[in-house]
DNA sequence: CTTAATCTCAACTAATTTAATAGACAATAA
DNA sequence: TTATTGTCTATTAAATTAGTTGAGATTAAG
């Protein structure tokens, strides 16, 4: 399951992509529009500015807008930015592979090359879709290949 | 990402698999060779058991077996029962739908559509390969569809 | 050059979930 | 009757997640 935070993290960048080259939102109206904790949400957002996805601006009339054009983000890109990895478990990461603790030897598991299929699938889908898409209902089924 | 409760019950299915027709196994046993704290594999049986993928026998030569024939169980079938759901977000669950706390109406979420879309080609790969399969490097390539 | 508006950041607290253990009890075979 | 093995509920411990506090740093405008 995806996170609260990564959740919020979402909506805030739906929201910034709606608002693509009209100047900078500011936090509290991506807060109220998106009802996420105001609070919370300056820490996903200084996270996502570290990233480089969002820029920002500070003092009167700042804000935050995207660093890169929506067409360039991924659903993909957002979970790995906020969560690490797209993988059910570290060893079947592509980008932030890791062993698993308390499991056998990597070579011996019974599952690690089920879940790196389960890991690409997933990715080819979320990296298929970016913040330029509409995603409503079944905008994309061409995309699922 | 799974639990590690979700893989500790991955590697005692695979386990009494293995075993399977041979007779109860017992916990002890599964737990040294599966590297599994023998009180925390107790936890994880019972729950197994009450599922009825799993039987149970009491007392001297008693143990555990699988309830259900091998290539009956899936690893969906396994994820399902220990996490819930294979969905990303609850809103996006087939079987244990919910809907996302602090999120906007499901009508309007915009991402609902693509991660039903990963829910199902999730599902589509981890109920096609059974406790019977090998799951070895490839050997499931062609179930890849 | 002061003020109000905004973002930044590290530290902290609270809540929730996950992992693991304890210990009393029930069933079974010998 | 005893040793063995699973069952169950409660509890503890550890880790993670969610959210807040409060003190800065920048910026635009007056």
């Amino acid at each position: 399951m995806l996170s609260q935070k990564t959740r919020y993290a979402i909506r805030a960048m739906q929201h910034l992509a709606d608002f693509h080259g009209k100047g900078p939102v500011q936090l509290a109206d991506i807060a109220e529009a998106q009802k996420i904790p105001p609070k919370f949400l300056t820490v996903i957002l200084s996270e996502l500015t570290r990233s480089g996805l969002v820029a920002s601006q500070r003092g009167k009339d700042g804000g935050y807008w995207l660093g890169v054009p929506p067409i360039d983000i991924s659903y993909g890109d957002l979970i790995r930015i906020m969560r690490g990895s797209l993988a059910l478990v570290p060893c079947a990461s592509r980008y932030a592979h890791e062993r698993c603790r308390n499991c056998v030897e990597e070579e011996n598991c019974r599952t690690r090359a089920l879940m790196l299929q389960v890991r690409d699938k997933t990715a080819n889908l979320l990296d298929s879709i970016n913040l330029s898409d509409s995603v409503e209902a079944d905008a994309f089924l061409q995309a699922a290949e």
